[in-house]
DNA sequence: CGCTTCATGTAAAAAGTTACATGATTCA
DNA sequence: TGAATCATGTAACTTTTTACATGAAGCG
């Protein structure tokens, strides 16, 4: 389990209120782990309850009052013994690859069309990340020297954008290949 | 849900057992969707419920009887179904990045070592990747022109292979961006 | 005799998804 | 007035993971 752990960075990085830290699942730590509000709150709870964090009540003009977590002693110990465990493997789950083998048994050219959907998506993506690494790391507006923590978000940020290239990469040689298995191709 | 779906592929591709499938689900399939035995017990189970895939009794000499799995024309079609609905945007889960991110509040260098162990994992994995495109697409034994079937198995072998190849160069980027924050960098 | 492979499952717990629900404020 | 955003949740369901369980055959 690591929606914990990926709260507790969150919330190291700054503190926030669960609807804070739904958005920046959103963007910025969403591009590497993925988590609903709903997950979000029921989680909070129980860091809360084992003590990992605590909240605080914060008064807003013109917006609901808000309860912004932060990391406590406890919390900080908990994501320190988790970083020494071994890097689990990923478990890989890609459903387009299984459609590509299943498209075998179909249509293999009705696949096409989505196929460029899905790598629309993907280029997108990519841009959104290269418009946050010029915005936060290689822009005139991003911190010279960066310290520590810059450095290694960028690194994460490099790794995100390394994997969507690679991906519109690899879409074109599937679209490639399908086309090529079309009745003129 | 796509579980379902692979387990279709796959038995397409050659009826099978549930053991088998668990076998399969370790290399082949399993590069692009885990499952372990547990869940493709019940899965089965509830496919044959529904009357996607039927068994038949298979008597061994030296071994237990194994139920052999096939797919129905049901299964066919809600394989069909399935292949033209559009994809689903990937849900992310990189426990690695939260780490790194979360190594800014810890010690980053700690780190070096297990993301050294996780890449040569996935050099071996590459190597694995590679072996399997010589024997079955690229090598003298290789058929020779290639099905559609085939053409279709080797984009998605081709897709890990560029997957892993990115990651080790990725991974060689943290590992330096780990020793460029140690104490003497 | 103990280890590995073949073969099939159950049960419980954890995690994730989807649907439903409420209420305030801001902006067009 | 109606839509969007801020803010917080509950409930039901599905999926996944982990642990437990059994039994036969082959190998060294």
């Amino acid at each position: 389990m690591a929606l914990e752990h990926a709260i507790l960075v969150s919330l190291l990085e700054k503190p926030g209120s669960g609807y804070e830290l739904a958005r920046r699942f959103e963007r910025s730590i969403g591009y590497f782990w993925t988590a609903t509000h709903q997950q979000i709150y029921r989680v909070l709870k129980r860091m809360e309850g084992d003590g990992w964090i605590d909240a605080r009540e914060v008064e807003q003009q013109a917006r609901p009052d808000k309860k912004e977590y932060s990391v406590t002693a406890l919390g900080r110990s908990a994501l320190s013994a988790w970083l020494h465990e071994p890097i689990a493997p990923e478990s890989v789950r890609h459903e387009l690859a299984v459609k590509i083998r299943g498209a075998a048994f179909d249509d293999p050219v009705a696949l096409i069309r989505e196929v460029e959907r899905y790598r629309e998506e993907h280029a997108e993506r990519l841009a959104r990340y290269l418009a946050g690494e010029r915005r936060d790391f290689t822009g005139p507006d991003a911190p010279a020297p960066p310290d520590a923590g810059q450095q290694l978000q960028h690194v994460v940020l490099r790794g995100g954008i390394a994997y969507e290239r690679m991906t519109l990469a690899w879409l074109d040689d599937v679209i490639d290949t399908l086309h090529r298995l079309g009745p003129q191709g």
